[in-house]
DNA sequence: AAGTGGTCTAGACCACTGA
DNA sequence: CAGTGGTCTAGACCACTTG
C-alpha cells in the first residue's frame, strides 16, 4: 500500500523524501527508530537496494545513523558545526601596494611555519582597496626553498591555496584559519590608514600537506565595516 | 588481472582507496576523466553496483563528480570551504552574573529579528568566567511570545539551539552566525573589566526556522586571547 | 533462531552524450 | 550508433543483536 505516485522522481529520492519530511515535521524525534529495511521494502514495493539508497541518502545529509543488527535511527542535529565560505574572499577588490622580500622570520612566523629562525622566508604583503578605500591589509609568508626559484610567480597567484597547489599534488594539503580580533601594527594601520585603536578582524591561515609539513602562513587584517565573515550550520537541503 | 587481495576490506572500499591515493599523489589531476563503470567491473572483477558504490563513496567526498553519459571526472579542490566547529564554545567556562529582562528593541536587535521596535523582547545576558577572569559576555535575544509562559526555563538552556529546539522541530531551523571585530559598549567593558580601547570579537548569531522566521538573535564578545575561532578546509578523510 | 543491517552478483531498461 | 552513467530488481551470503 501507500505505492508511490509515478512521477519522474526516482523512487528512491519519493522514499527519502517521505521520511525526510517526518523528521523535519518532528512525527520522527532524535533517537527514534525508522521502520526496517524490510519493512521499508514491503511499503513501497521496492527492492533492498532501492530502500538502501534511500537511506544512505539520509545517512549522508546526517538526519539518520545505522546501527548493525539494531537498525536505522534519527541522529541528533548537530548545530555546532559551521560551514564558512572563503573563497570569494578577495572579490570586488583591488590589489594595490604589493611588495615582496626575503626575510628571517621572527618567532611568530617561524613557530606558524615550524622552522628555525635562521631559514629565510619569502613575505609577500599587500593592501586591497574598494573605492580607493583599504579595507584589507594581507601577508603571506613561505619558507624559502632553494630549488625552487619562483618568487616572481609566487606573486601572480591572488589566493593562497593555489601557491601551495604549484608544490604539492592539489588534494594533498588542507587549510587551517585562526580567526581573533587584534589592534594592528604601525605598518597595518599606516596601509589601512586607520587609528591604533580600531579593532581588527584578524584571520590567521595555515597550510598544511599531508605529512603536517607547514608550507604556508598568512595573516590577514580586516577593517570593520567590511570585516564580516559569515557560516552557517544546521540541515541545508540538496546534498 | 590486479585482482585485489582478499583481506577483511570491503571490495568498494578497495577499488574507492586506489582511485582516491592516485588522486592525492597527482597520477589523477583535477579535470581528468576516471575509467568508465564498465572498465572497472573488468579491472576488479567486480558487479556494477560494487562499482558504483565506490564512485559515489568518492563523489561523496568531494573527490570526484559524474556527467550522465560522458563518465566521471577528478573534480576541483574547494580550499575555500571551511568547517567551523562551535559545540564546545562554553565549555569550561563559568557562568555568572545572569540577568533576564524584558526589554524594548532597539533598532539593532529590531532588525535582526525582523520584528517591529514595540515588540516586546526577551534579553538574557551573562558573564562567562575562567579562572575567575571573564572572557567573555554574551547577550540572546528572543521574540517575546504571549502564549508561551517560560522566561525562567529559557534561562536553563546554556546554548542557544536548544532553545529553539523547544520552539519548532530539531531540525527545521538552522544558524546563521557573522563575525566581526568591534569595541564594547559600556556594559560590556564593565562586565569584562577591560577598557574601552580592547578589541573584541563579537559573534553575532541568528536562529532561523524553515519558514524563513527570525526565532533567536544572540551577541557574543569575546577577549583576546581566550576569543579564537578555529576552522579547517580542504580533504579530511573518514566521510 | 529470527531479525537486522552490510556486501555482492548478474542481470535489465532508460536517457543522455558524441562521433 | 556504441558507450556512458542512472535506476531498479531478485536473489544470495555474512556478521551482528536480541530474545
Amino acid at each position: 500500500m501507500s505505492k508511490v505516485a509515478t512521477t519522474g522522481e526516482p523512487v528512491y529520492m519519493q522514499i527519502a523524501l517521505e521520511i525526510r519530511e517526518d523528521i523535519f515535521e518532528g512525527n520522527l524525534k532524535p533517537g527514534d527508530m525508522l521502520e526496517s529495511e524490510s519493512q521499508l521494502q514491503n511499503r513501497y514495493s521496492a527492492s533492498k537496494v532501492t530502500v538502501r539508497k534511500s537511506l544512505s541518502e539520509l545517512a549522508q545529509e546526517g538526519l539518520v545513523y545505522s546501527r548493525p543488527g539494531k537498525g536505522y535511527f534519527v541522529s541528533e542535529p548537530t548545530h555546532g558545526l559551521f560551514e564558512l565560505d572563503f573563497s570569494h574572499e578577495d572579490e570586488g577588490l583591488e590589489s594595490v601596494y604589493s611588495d615582496v622580500n626575503i626575510i628571517k622570520p621572527d618567532i611568530e612566523i617561524a613557530e606558524a611555519l615550524a622552522i628555525s629562525s635562521q631559514w629565510p622566508v619569502i613575505k609577500i604583503s599587500k593592501t586591497l582597496m574598494l573605492h580607493n578605500q583599504p579595507v584589507a591589509f594581507d601577508l603571506k609568508y613561505l619558507p624559502y626553498d632553494k630549488g625552487t626559484p619562483i618568487v616572481e610567480a609566487e606573486m601572480h597567484y591572488a589566493v593562497f591555496p593555489e601557491i601551495a597547489a604549484e608544490k604539492t599534488a592539489p588534494f594533498a594539503f588542507y587549510t587551517k584559519m585562526r580567526i581573533g580580533a587584534e589592534q594592528g601594527t604601525d605598518e597595518i594601520c599606516q596601509a589601512l590608514r586607520c587609528k591604533k585603536e580600531e579593532p581588527l578582524l584578524v584571520i590567521h591561515r595555515y597550510l598544511i600537506d599531508k605529512d603536517e609539513r607547514r608550507i604556508g602562513f598568512g595573516k590577514k587584517y580586516l577593517l570593520k565595516g567590511y570585516g564580516f565573515l559569515e557560516a552557517v550550520s544546521g540541515y541545508r537541503a540538496e546534498s
